[in-house]
RNA sequence: GGGCGCAUAGCUCAGUUGGCUAGAGCAUUCGGUUUACACCCGAAAGGUCACAGGUUCGAGCCCUGUUGCGCCCA
């Protein structure tokens, strides 16, 4: 190593030391009852996508908490995989064919479009997983699982079944949110609502009882008027009571259509007269439904209209539309104003176009074991982190909709029922299993059946995640005492945008599953059933101006760009040192490139350490710790090794709370500003003497290799590379196989030596101070600078003690004590007593006036303070007695401090 | 319209049961090749903790309201 060139280079570590981890098998988890298991399941990415900066935090995360459960001695397993993301996918490859063929994949047919996207995943579906292993990721991937592979759709098709046979799924005919692009019908949760700067058409329809009267009609989606049913109003409308039971001429097609009256109706709303359209729009619907009104499906599957709209609308799309109908409108003077207007709109999110409200016969999910999920979250069987997420949780829980769970697509799971040939669909009898056959292997005589044509929600099939991926349903699978251990998983870490997509429905899969069939859990059945206990929920990446990262937008780096250039632990320290918890996270490059600064210095630390040469033995905590001889250890020794301990137990913590930011700035702290800083500094006298030499360095072990340990979650490479190089692992381990120390472990049979960390922070208030003082009179430079030094016996004792220390670090190379104060020298006033600069007769009495009365002006405020708290009875008698007693102790060092620093100043003659 | 969150140094953020003189990194200024590290070291400067009330001996932290920004659901 010492050859080896002063800067760490990732590039020479990180694939060296993966495949050694994979080659021996240590990400592999199997079932161990001699440990406790731990086990997070990746939440799937797209398998046709490539890494984001969020699936970088997302999996940085995981594999901190999977490391790190492994070093805590637990049987860890992190399950990898994709899913297969229906319309992303399919959407994707139809472009190709488009763009590259000029084919759509009707011209192919089912199956063999099927092997074209199958072909494609062959080709792209690795990628992210690739990059993952960059990132360090320590997935099984002997585990890796994708949402198509045989066994998996198995599991789906049974959970449909079941859901089926358990009267949970059903088929009906119901307004969804119809996707013109894909042409498919979307979730609720598929639709995205965007502010949109549309226009309000005002439109007046005569009515047809009274020739030549009209009303004023205000839509902003004149387009559908050919779709119109009738004309609503308030029942209580005062303007509008003569028309009850009336009717109106609509424009095109001229037809005669009702008014009706309906609570639904808006008064407010432009005229408060509302165009009913119940093939076009969920509200309309249901009035039409409660009205008895006609359905007049104006639209294609594309979203182009068709013949019902009228001959000169047919086959336009939605845009062209809306113009033609404001022409013709205006043309024949019914238009009566245009305003802007802006409102809301839903879109699809794959394709990010208008969803059309439409008719359409689909499957649809009622949810299992609601009740269940929502007291799961509420009595915290189950922990969100942060917990305001809870909130959302319950409140979609409380607002469940059925789900619908058909989608006309071709990749994915195809829905398994088979319909009788020669039936008419529309009239089947689904109780008739003659008529409809739902199961997992389809019917006997196949011939005499037809299949169902869509498939699954990609969501359908991945909210069996957490138990379809280790061999549900099956109780013979190899994988059976898999699911057994492993289940409930430990940790789920996601985005809180999938809180209803994925998270919620996994808690309802695992409660309605994982057991018997049964009506009503109790709450230890809850408990059992659970498919995490802790979901930790990450912000958003966010660029430096706070947008979202898209790829349209261009503003997202490429994490395999990062790592190339900052190392991959460099990127993962990077990231947890800007992601504050649970809030959106504004991506800087200077904070990743901060990440790869900290692993240098911990490279050249090590290095450091490995230039002083072997020392005993360092294969164990206890060999190092037998070789400390605590005859021989300073102020500095018992002070470091108890930072050491203080940062273990901080580290214990934050995890326990899932304190991401607390980790990396408590480790952070520890290693650069208390050990390099100071006890790194510090040991370069030690060294040089024979007594103190071999502790010293024993100490050094001891702390690098509880560093590397610590360190080891976040920066994976470096450390492990790091602990091979100095040798702490032994015999050829991996730090990996290594267990964490427990900070109570440290050294068990020791009390904290907090006398000794008192005097050190003594120490480093004086050092401090001195070279500040040789700043202020641009000595910094200077090494030889003389020092005299005014205080008690005992403080001169412990000056004494750590006398090459002090001038090695004041950067000095002479102090002197004195009795009183010396003449023309800028002085500084500190716990152990007063310092001085020689200057050597060139004293800047006005420079000198102005920092000492500077000083001397906040010291009289923060004692102000500390006397009008004191002589607050109140204070004193409500305030804990330690409380008060620390303020009386702080009040009395700065009178100590005041006093001294007033004799300084008046000593330079200057007024008072 | 309902809900959630945020507002602390120029920037990004810590500050978890209310209690020493509110911290860190970056940026800035000054000084540095001191036998690990210039991906570094030392020092300095930088704050009305958004605003207004309240509770309390004591509020960056708790409560109420206001303003601004963001997200989610209708």
């Amino acid at each position: 190593m010492s050859k080896t060139p002063k800067a760490y280079d990732p590039s020479q570590v990180e694939n060296r030391w993966y495949r050694a981890w994979e080659e021996a098998g240590l990400f592999h988890g199997r079932p161990n009852p001699e440990r406790e298991p731990y086990c997070i399941m990746i939440p799937p990415p797209n398998v046709t996508g490539t890494l984001t900066m969020g699936h970088v935090l997302n999996n940085t995360i995981q594999d901190i908490l999977v490391r790190r459960a492994r070093l805590d001695g637990r049987e860890a397993m992190w399950l990898p995989g994709t899913d297969h993301a229906g319309i992303a996918t399919q959407t994707r490859v139809e472009r190709v064919l488009r763009e590259e063929e000029g084919i759509t994949r009707h011209d192919l047919g089912r199956e063999a479009f099927l092997e074209r996207v199958r072909a494609w995943r062959e080709k792209h579906g690795g990628i992210i997983l690739d990059q993952l292993r960059k990132l360090g990721a320590s997935c099984d991937w002997e585990r890796t699982v994708f949402t198509l592979d045989p066994e998996y759709e198995r599991a789906v098709l049974h959970a449909f079944v079941e859901l089926y046979r358990r009267g949970y799924i059903y088929r009906g005919k119901r307004m969804v949110h119809w996707c013109p692009v894909s042409r498919t019908a979307l979730s609720d949760e598929e639709v995205v609502m965007k502010p949109q700067r549309g226009r309000l058409y005002t439109m007046r329809y005569e009515v047809v009882e009274q020739p030549g009267t009209h009303v004023e009609i205000a839509t902003t989606r004149p387009e559908t008027l050919m779709g119109d049913t009738a004309v609503a109003f308030h029942p209580e409308d005062e303007r509008y009571q003569h028309l009850k039971e009336k009717h109106v001429w609509r424009p095109f097609p001229r037809e005669k259509i009702p008014f009706i009256c309906d609570e639904a109706v808006d008064r407010e709303f432009g005229t408060g007269m509302l165009k009913v359209t119940p093939a076009h729009d969920r509200a309309d619907y249901e009035i039409g439904q409660r009205h008895g009104l006609a359905v007049i499906d104006i639209f294609n599957p594309d979203g182009t209209l068709n013949e019902r709209a009228g001959e000169d609308f047919a086959g336009m799309d939605r845009a062209a539309a809306r113009k033609r109908a404001v022409t013709r409108l205006r043309e024949s003077d019914q238009l009566v104003r245009e305003e802007p207007y802006e409102h809301s709109v839903g879109y699809s999110e794959r394709a990010d176009v208008p969803i059309e409200p439409r008719l359409t016969e689909q499957w649809w999910m009622r949810y299992p074991k609601v009740e269940e999920a929502k007291s799961a979250v509420r009595e915290k069987m189950i922990r969100f982190w942060p917990p305001r997420w809870e909130k959302t949780y319950l409140h979609w829980l409380d607002n469940i909709q059925d789900w619908c769970i058909s989608r006309q697509l071709w990749w994915g799971q195809r829905i398994p029922v088979w319909y009788r040939k020669g039936l008419e669909r529309e009239h089947l009898d689904y109780s008739d299993p003659a008529q409809v056959h739902v199961s997992v292997d389809g019917p006997e005589e196949p011939e005499n059946w037809e299949r169902e044509e869509d498939v699954l929600d990609t969501w359908a099939s991945s909210w069996l995640w957490p138990f379809a991926t280790l061999g549900w349903p099956d109780p013979d699978s190899e994988q059976a005492r898999d699911l057994q251990y492993f289940y409930p998983t430990s940790t789920l870490v996601t985005g809180p945008d999938i809180i209803f997509f994925w998270v919620a429905r996994m808690i309802m899969a695992g409660l309605e599953f994982m057991g018997e069939p049964c009506d009503r859990l109790k709450a230890s059945e809850i408990r059992r059933r659970i498919p995490f206990r802790d979901v930790y929920f990450t912000g958003i990446i966010r660029d430096a101006q706070g947008r979202k990262m898209s790829k349209s937008l261009g503003n997202s780096p490429d994490p395999l760009d990062l790592i190339e250039r900052f190392g991959a632990d460099g990127l993962r320290f990077g990231i947890m040192s800007i992601a504050p918890k649970g809030q959106d996270i504004l991506f800087s490059e200077e904070r990743i490139s901060q990440g790869r600064h900290f692993c240098n210095k911990l490279w050249n630390a090590c290095r450091f350490r490995q230039m002083s040469g072997p020392a005993g033995e360092i294969g164990s905590l206890t060999s190092i710790r037998r070789r400390i001889d605590w005859s021989q250890c300073d102020d500095f020794d018992h002070w470091i090794l108890e930072c050491l301990r203080t940062t273990l137990a901080a580290v214990e913590k934050a995890y326990a709370g899932f304190e991401f930011t607390q980790l990396t700035q408590r480790i952070y702290g520890f290693f650069w500003n208390d050990f390099c800083d100071w006890y790194v500094e510090v040991s370069k006298s030690k060294l040089q003497r024979e007594g103190q030499r071999e502790t010293c360095l024993a100490i050094q072990d001891l702390v690098l290799r509880e560093v590397l340990l610590l360190l080891h979650p976040i920066c994976p490479f470096i450390t492990e590379e790091l602990w091979s190089v100095l040798g702490y692992g032994g015999e050829g381990r991996f730090l990996q196989e290594t267990s964490m120390d427990r900070s109570c472990d440290l050294f068990p049979d020791r009390e904290p030596d907090d006398a000794a960390v008192h005097r050190v922070v003594g120490l480093v208030e004086l050092v401090t101070q001195a070279r500040a003082l040789k700043a202020q009179y641009n000595l910094a430079a200077q090494r030889d600078v003389v020092l005299f030094c005014q205080c008690e016996p005992a403080a001169r004792r412990l000056i004494e003690t750590q006398r090459d220390n002090l001038l090695r670090l004041i950067g000095a190379s002479r102090l002197e004590f004195v009795e009183a104060a010396p003449d023309q020298c800028p002085a500084a006033v500190v716990s152990v007593g007063t310092v001085y600069l020689d200057l050597a007769s060139s004293l800047d009495i006005e420079a000198e006036q102005q920092r000492l009365g500077k000083e001397l002006a906040r010291l009289e405020e923060v004692i102000a303070g500390a006397e009008k708290k004191l002589s607050n009875e109140n204070f004193t008698g409500r305030a804990p007695g330690e409380v008060v007693a620390g303020v009386r102790e702080t009040l009395d060092r700065n009178r100590e401090r005041r006093d001294e620093l007033r004799k300084l100043f008046d000593a330079l003659g200057g007024p008072a």
